[in-house]
RNA sequence: GGGGAGGUACCAGAGCGGUCAAAUGGGGCAGACUGUAAAUCUGUUGGCUAAGCCUUCGGAGGUUCGAAUCCUCCCCUCCCCA
């Protein structure tokens, strides 16, 4: 089983804080998962993940994963977390967001999806029974059901088509779920995915159904696609009032630190999303004071630290001068520390959200903080 | 001393009579990035009183309606031979 106990809630908001315990371990909440695609973290050693970053739980992504290194290696290996060492729990993406990415290389039908690989060209059916197969494989500690994220903007006709397909891809899932059993010994959970694009009948719709299943915990995918940010919030929160307080929600593919700090204010739990990492890597740097562009001139003489109250070792051991030096020159422990020091960050502001909640005092330490988050150094 | 090649924007390097303020790379500067086809992609990179004008292709002259492109002289690099 997957348990999870909410421990303190925010008088003034939906926030709240809580425990997600897995076989894998616990996960405090609310939580920024790490996206590891491919079974790593890019840019990133586990040990610095741990011990700076201080991550409790990571992504890995059954598409990616299915290509290479392939589910036979996989199983051989007695699962992802024996193959890549990650003794905590991990979360894995059905290829639902790829078939948004990917839709020019891909067919989508009711029984499922064709995808013609990135890497060579060959063809793969996902039918969601494959894809929780392949999941199994993995051996992931929270599985994700096999959705179709919608693109922005989406008529509504198609948002709708879409999500019938989605709700019945949901059915079949479950029904291969319950038809299978773990590979490596320890439970997995499977997460449906409401969507609905930013049409609130079409999410109320979904985000009931979903609560009638009584999942372990429950995702919102189909938002951070380029829509307003206002209608992202408004239909979180709108998805956030229906599904059951008594489960996880997870927030797919958010956010930006402010995005975050707005969600959990809505009743998100769980987030992940590519930011810290992804941007981290081309010399966005977060944090508390504001984003940083560090490849920028104005950096070249600022002996400061990275972040001089930043608690993970890169914060203070390294000057933004010497980063932006890392970057110009093309050396690649520049996107290592930014991409250690972004999670981390990520990490540090859930858990100053989470103590903020804990003290009752979230919405003003929010409102405080989103003010300066959003600032451009 | 003899023979040959060449000097183009920050660098490398195309262009060899008009469509050239000058291809392309690199470098510089800036921007984008939200369940990762990303250590990626995009824009910009002579000056200005800016849909136009001015000064640029080693230097000085010349031919021409028009020259980075043709001619003359000069300066400077590099290669081969002695």
């Amino acid at each position: 089983m997957l348990r999870f106990q909410v421990q303190n809630t925010d008088n003034a908001s939906s926030a709240r804080t809580g425990v997600i315990t897995t076989d894998h371990g616990v996960i405090e909440t609310p939580i920024f998962m790490p996206v590891g695609t491919l079974g790593a973290v890019k840019a990133m050693h586990f040990k610095d993940l741990l011990e700076d970053t201080k991550a409790q739980i990571i992504l890995g992504n059954t598409y990616h994963l299915y290509l290479r290194p392939g589910t036979d290696i996989l199983e051989r290996a007695g699962g992802l977390h024996r193959f890549n060492g990650w003794n905590k729990p991990i979360l894995t993406d059905s290829g639902g967001y790829q078939v948004y990415s990917l839709a020019h290389r891909r067919k989508l039908e009711q029984e499922g999806v064709t995808f013609q690989s990135h890497i060579d060209g060959s063809r793969h059916m996902f039918s969601p029974e494959r894809v929780i197969d392949i999941q199994r494989s993995i051996g992931a500690d929270i599985m994700m059901a096999f959705d179709e994220c919608t693109p922005y903007p989406c008529d509504k006709n198609y948002a709708s088509d879409s999500l019938k397909t989605t709700h019945q891809w949901l059915l079949r899932c479950m029904k291969q779920y319950k038809a299978t059993e773990p590979k490596y010994g320890y439970h997995q959970a499977l997460f449906p995915i409401v969507q609905g694009s930013v049409y609130p009948d079409l999410r109320i719709k979904s985000a009931e159904e979903i609560s009638a299943l009584n999942a372990e915990g429950n995702a919102i995918g189909g938002l951070s696609v380029g829509e307003p940010i206002e209608k992202m919030y408004e239909i979180t929160q709108l998805v956030c009032n229906i599904l059951p307080k008594d489960k996880p929600r997870y927030l797919m593919g958010v956010g930006t630190p402010v995005n975050m700090l707005e969600c959990i204010a809505l009743g998100i739990d769980m987030f992940d999303c590519v930011m810290p990492t992804r941007n981290g890597r081309n010399g966005m740097i977060f944090t508390r004071n504001g984003i940083i562009n560090i490849k920028n001139e104005k950096w070249k003489d600022d002996f400061s630290p990275i972040e001089a109250e930043g608690n993970s070792f890169v914060d203070t051991q390294y000057s933004k001068a010497y980063l932006r030096h890392l970057f110009v020159a093309g050396e690649m422990n520049g996107p290592m520390i930014a991409s250690t020091h972004n999670l981390a960050f990520y990490l540090w502001l859930m858990n100053e959200a989470r103590n903020n909640i804990r003290n009752g005092v979230f919405s003003e330490w929010k409102s405080s903080m989103v003010k300066k988050l959003a600032t451009r150094l």
